[in-house]
DNA sequence: TCTTTTACTAGAATATTATTCTAATAGCGT
DNA sequence: ACGCTATTAGAATAATATTCTAGTAAAAGA
């Protein structure tokens, strides 16, 4: 067996940039008419006029009408967490970290208002190979940010939890809210989540993790 | 304009016995297969052979498979309120009903598991009288829970806040750490979250609301 | 530069699934 | 028993997803 390169080591070779641009463009369109039509009411046709491409492409792509939203769904969530992964890297203190973390969680979702939206509509129901990757994607995620936290943990600052509880209990409260604050908000007007609401979360996740 | 009785004031009348089984039956079996199957994997037929039904009485009861969605949701919604508001009637201090929010949330999740699930699974995409019902549905729950709630608030007993920032603040940790529970869960093996794990997030809920 | 190969696009043909429609049946009040 | 309405049934139709074949364009090889 030949190594071609240690990145990708199975089936990669670079993709043209046109089809970098059909993709992202038919993802593009797939998320506009998820959030403008619904979900399930989206068809194929609708996709396809939206993204001006043929059905062909479509599934040259893709495979299904399942494969587009699994992939958006997860291109969303690795944008989501390299964005927090990256400001998390900026706060050197246990305090602004676990604030951080919720002001980022309200930050990116009042500017992704639409992408925030469809991630936060639909987790279950994806393919075994996606929900695979996911699983794969959280796993790595959750130890990068274990990685940044424990430092704090082994200092004392925050409290010793079992590792799953971590994510629930600073985030489980925003990420409520906002979900609500997104049925709320119709496709166009965007408002914004008032800071010192947003301070509220911080404070209520900060209080719960300190020593 | 005859008004007829002081409840349903148009088009009510009662149902039929068998009615009310077929109903039920059909969205008994529409769980199933939501459960085993998938929500967009599952189509008329599974429902119909399920139910066992014809696709007449699916349509007349339902008038489309969206409805019947939408109603094993609303119905799920009112059961798991009326249960909560039944098991908050018998607390009688703050902290005890804070964490009383927390464990009846734990324990019917994992007492109605494929319905918790459905009920996490889906909240866009109704139709628009759908998602006004569930409005209302909403707004009388929050309406009885906050009763219920206001004298501790008023004695000092509870934080002063934002009437929408309590069910998250209350509720999100639990409410994200039982999705991912539920995620985790196969159809089968009915496993349970350790009381321990429980009471950590009804102690958390209570660390943020008491004054 | 020409040739070969592979990725991509297109859209008609097909398969699957949701919904409608018409007729028949069963319960219920009078 | 009679008539009324709710309910059931399933064939007919409509809407939608997916497959397939043929053509095009871009890269790789000579």
């Amino acid at each position: 067996m030949v190594i071609r390169s240690n990145k990708k080591p199975l089936s990669a070779k670079q993709p043209r940039a046109a089809t970098v641009a059909r993709r992202t463009s038919i993802l593009a369109g797939a998320l506009r008419c998820f959030d403008e039509l619904g979900i399930d009411v989206t068809t194929i046709s609708d996709i396809q006029r939206e993204a001006d491409c043929s059905v062909g492409s479509l599934y040259h792509h893709f495979g299904s009408k399942e494969g587009i939203a699994e992939e958006l769904f997860i291109d969303g969530i690795q944008q989501f967490n390299a964005g927090m992964i990256r400001k998390l890297k900026r706060c050197n203190t246990a305090e602004a970290s676990v604030k951080g973390v919720v002001r980022f969680y309200c930050d990116w979702t009042v500017r992704n208002r639409a992408l925030a939206s469809y991630l936060h509509s639909r987790d279950v129901d994806f393919s075994e190979e996606a929900r695979d990757r996911l699983r794969n994607i959280h796993r790595t995620y959750i130890f990068e940010v274990y990685t940044l936290f424990a430092r704090y943990v082994k200092s004392g600052e925050m409290r010793i939890l079992p590792l799953d509880t971590y994510v629930p209990l600073i985030s489980g409260p925003i990420q409520e809210y906002t979900r609500r604050w997104l049925s709320g908000q119709s496709e166009s007007r965007a408002s914004s989540i008032p800071k010192p609401m947003r301070e509220l979360f911080a404070g209520s996740a900060w209080k719960v993790m300190r020593t």
